[in-house]
DNA sequence: ATTGTGGCCTGCCCGC
DNA sequence: TGCGGGCAGGCCACAA
């Protein structure tokens, strides 16, 4: 799943149901779902017999570190990727995909001891699983996120300042909601230049960052933040009801307020 | 190097 | 009820 509040959720579930038991098996009926060189029975050779020993996550990307020096398993899910143990998610509703759990959308399975399954499921097939994945290609993680690692995000960018913010590289973790949540309580134009953005501005850039994680982490994912629901064509602004723009900046559906946000 | 665009995939929802 | 169009929480290759 998307952002870096379902993949944290994720990890935890793995963390508590995936860790430390041998792989007995791996079902990897998509071989498309298998990045940069990965074949089906490449993934079976490097995991079954091994266990995993701890679950990881930078940004988006999950990460699970196995026994007796082996690979580590990357994780990413694209915008429509869940993964169950035991046929239970992190979270049982995510957006813009089905609320059903259709095996064809099984895209990796592996069987942990006995009894135990873990399964990826991605109707969109946008996510993928690779091995050994460059973790260095992201910057800082969005849960960690320090004022002077936003200072370098933002610092002599010409890009808007919603496309650095989701720039993976930059900061890792930041998904199109956070990011319209965040720049919303934070009262900053999606599309200023990103290094306009200093001083009192970037505290309140930050501050409102970390409300935000913490704040939608507590109510449980992404889509709980306070803008969530007028972020529909003809919406109006929760804070002070001017009719919300919706633009494209970054690529990406953006909706902001013209009244507030600066 | 940095920034912007298109495309990848598939399911769902809206309006006709 | 059926159908086409538009849309979607991400990311990568490529162009300018």
């Amino acid at each position: 799943m998307p952002e870096i509040l379902e993949v944290e959720a994720s990890r935890l579930l793995l963390e508590r149901g995936a860790l430390h038991r041998t792989v007995t098996a791996v079902d990897a009926p998509d071989a498309w779902y298998l990045k940069r060189g990965l074949t089906p029975g490449g993934l079976a050779d490097a995991l079954v017999g091994r266990r995993f020993v701890a679950a990881r996550r930078r940004g988006k990307l999950l990460l699970l570190d196995t026994s007796r020096g082996g690979p580590v398993l990357g994780l990413h899910f694209g915008m429509t990727g869940r993964v169950f143990v035991d046929g239970r998610a992190a979270q049982d509703r995510l957006l813009y995909t089905s609320r059903r759990a259709d095996p064809v959308w099984d895209r990796l399975t592996l069987h942990l001891g006995r009894a135990s399954r873990m399964v990826v499921s991605d109707p969109r097939r946008l996510g993928g699983a690779e091995l050994d994945p460059d973790e260095e290609r992201l910057g800082v993680d969005a849960l960690s996120l320090r004022a002077g690692d936003l200072a370098r995000a933002l610092h002599g960018s010409r890009a808007p300042l919603k496309a650095a913010l989701l720039d993976q590289a930059r900061i890792a973790g930041l998904g199109n909601l956070l990011v319209d949540e965040a720049l919303w309580r934070a009262g900053l134009d999606p599309a200023r230049r990103a290094a306009s953005v200093d001083g009192d501005l970037r505290r309140r850039l930050l501050a409102a960052l970390r409300g935000t994680l913490r704040e939608l982490g507590r109510r449980g994912g992404s889509h709980t933040g306070d803008l969530m629901e007028a972020r529909v064509r003809g919406g109006r602004c929760p804070r002070d009801g001017a009719a919300l723009e919706r633009r494209t900046i970054g690529g990406r559906t953006t909706f902001s307020c013209p009244a507030h946000q600066r």
